[in-house]
DNA sequence: CGTGTTTGACCCGCGC
DNA sequence: GCGCGGGTCAAACACG
């Protein structure tokens, strides 16, 4: 009696520590720092619980004998503890605020060279708008259009007062989504209504006079380019392993037509999206001919109406990838035929950006080129660029990715219990494990992603209350660190975190759609998202849309294993994202539940 | 009955 | 011009 009272009691004074450090949270920027915020909360929330437990049991024998004493070493822990908190909480904090005015310089800077200059295409910013549409993955901004790695360059804190004003942009960069429209409004998806001021992406759609996607100069760049050339209408494939008939990509297909193509038994299924009545977007679904296993969704055209969140993701990412090649596309073709042609000082490699194999077309205006010796390459020329996103494929290019920076990271912690899936046992993970992020050889890293609603319970949980970890205080440092320091490191992340916020959306589709996957055993249940490094999964400290009545995401988007590659009947490019996700068993279980919904 | 799929016919571009 | 192959149409059909 005695002593849960005093329990009891432990508990709400530590409790009272954890308030004062959220509510000293709350005096500075409150709006602009809700994923530092929210990530110091995790911390705050997980370390304190887990300690608190620790303490709890571990000082019952203490307490019959010196109860005040006991008390009191137990707050000098926990103010210790907070110290430590706030002392990370306050490096966090200058990280972030380097980054925004980082950010905003840049802006500054493409503004300048806008004005100055833009007879070339495929500059340097051109590739790295492509960069960083692939990396945020929702990015529709003018204003993000061209990207500095610099700007994630760790430790440039220097920086003007003035700039200080734009702090919002900062975090949004590395775990968010960001839109800005033309009015300058700027929305940051994913974040969540809590922790972020921001409109929401349905208020802005909804937002008078403003269209959807808002109009930005990247995407009239590629319409006009396509205007003027139509034969240049860019296509992007993916290549996927998938048990399904089709990928659900989150939006609504009509099958009109199914052909056998030459040089593959299976049949090519040809869709176009009924999203809207006049929506230009096809779509063509082939298993490839060498490896059953691999799905090949060939996606065309682009949405004119607003998407369902759960169908942005793949969207907006085949939208950067056409946009690319686009780009690509259109310079000289001195530029771009050599499909190992250095296109840009600041990638890794021709064909390695972002830890990603880009294959280019050899012709600007037929793919010929395509990507792999051992394809039996389709001679037919298509009149279409096109992009393959492989992601069926190993790699042995990680030992430069940038990715490898995290294999300390990994290593250092590889004794701690990071895993913080709540995944039930008839879920496999949605994961993103890159080969380029390491395997077993060369003990980098994978992406793992839970490809389950970002519930905000999961992303406090982890430290705590689920798995009893804890995770130092400069992992997550040295996790952020990482990330933000890193473009590369993002935009491979970006394309992870689409997943996610693909499956937190799954459930404003509506219709049949919606039934489709709504039929979730796992529907109450709690998941939690990880970022997985080796063996080990770290969560997900960005506030990604936490769509609480979300059904489990159960695409079958990305089932990956190392394969060998094969022929894609249409030459073009490819781009080759050597991950892995994982199929929801649980959502997957009839192969009708994926019909017609691709991705 | 509404919605989506199937499938043969048709159109079109390209190469010979 | 012809044949081939990719892509689309639309009537018939299936399903809930």
């Amino acid at each position: 009696m005695e002593s849960s009272l005093r329990k009891s009691i432990h508990g709400g004074k530590m409790k009272e520590e954890i308030m004062k450090v959220e509510s000293s949270d709350d005096e500075g920027d409150n709006e602009d720092m809700s994923l530092t915020k929210e990530s110091n909360r995790v911390k705050i929330e997980g370390s304190s619980s887990t300690e608190a437990n620790f303490r709890v049991s571990s000082s019952t024998s203490q307490q019959l004998e010196d109860p005040l004493a006991s008390t009191k070493a137990e707050m000098g822990e926990v103010i210790q503890e907070n110290k430590r908190l706030r002392m990370h909480l306050d490096k966090i904090t200058k990280d972030y605020q380097a980054l925004q005015v980082q950010f905003q310089d840049i802006l500054q800077q493409e503004e300048t060279m806008k004005s100055a200059s833009s007879n070339t295409h495929l500059t340097m910013g051109e590739q790295h708008d492509d960069l960083v549409s692939l990396s945020l993955g929702r990015t529709s901004s003018i204003d993000v259009k061209k990207f500095d790695p610099s700007i994630f360059a760790p430790n440039k804190e220097t920086r003007n007062e003035n700039k200080a004003g734009h702090e919002k942009e900062g975090l949004s960069l590395g775990l968010g989504c960001k839109l800005k429209t033309t009015n300058n409004q700027e929305i940051i998806l994913g974040e969540s209504s809590i922790m972020s001021p921001e409109k929401s992406i349905e208020e802005v759609r909804e937002e008078p006079g403003q269209t959807w996607p808002p109009h930005n100069i990247s995407k009239r760049n590629v319409e006009e380019e396509v205007s003027q050339n139509p034969t240049k209408r860019a296509r992007v494939s993916l290549r996927v392993r998938c048990d399904s008939p089709t990928m659900n990509d989150g939006c609504q297909w009509r099958k009109y037509g199914q052909k056998i193509a030459k040089g593959n038994p299976c049949p090519r299924a040809y869709y176009r999206c009924t999203v809207a009545t006049n929506c230009p977007v096809r779509k063509q679904v082939q298993r490839c001919a060498e490896d059953m296993s691999i799905l090949i969704t060939t996606y065309e055209g682009t949405h004119n109406h607003p998407l369902p969140a759960a169908a942005t993701a793949i969207a907006s990412t085949t939208a950067a990838a056409a946009r690319m090649l686009l780009s690509g596309s259109s310079t000289s073709s001195s530029s771009n035929n050599n499909a190992t042609t250095d296109q840009n000082s600041t990638m890794p490699s021709t064909t390695n950006i972002n830890g990603l194999n880009y294959y280019f077309s050899a012709d600007n205006s037929k793919s010929k080129l395509f990507y792999l010796p051992n394809s039996s390459i389709s001679s037919s020329p298509s009149a279409f660029p096109t992009i393959t996103l492989d992601l069926t494929s190993t790699s042995s290019s990680s030992s430069l990715s940038p990715l490898s920076r995290m294999t300390s990271f990994s290593q250092r912690y590889s004794s701690t219990n990071l895993n913080f899936s709540s995944s039930e046992s008839n879920t496999l993970p949605i994961s993103w494990s890159n080969d380029y992020l390491g395997n077993k050889n060369n003990k980098i890293n994978s992406l793992n992603f839970q490809g389950q609603p970002f519930y905000q319970e999961n992303i406090y949980q982890p430290y705590s209350f689920k798995n009893k970890s804890f995770v130092p205080p400069d992992t997550l440092a040295e996790a952020t660190k990482a990330i933000t320091s890193n473009p590369d490191f993002q935009s491979a992340l970006a394309v992870a975190l689409s997943s996610i916020i693909d499956s937190s959306g799954r459930s404003n589709n509506p219709g049949r759609f919606a039934d489709n996957n709504n039929n979730n055993s796992n529907n109450n249940k709690l998941p939690s998202q990880n970022l997985r490094i080796g063996d080990q999964s770290f969560p997900i400290l960005s506030s990604f849309a936490s769509t609480q009545n979300a059904p489990t995401f159960s695409s079958n988007f990305l089932n990956m294993n190392p394969s060998s590659m094969s022929t894609n009947s249409q030459s073009g490019n490819v781009f080759s994202l050597h991950s892995s996700t994982h199929l929801s068993k649980s959502k997957s279980s009839s192969p009708d539940e994926n019909r017609d919904h691709a991705i």
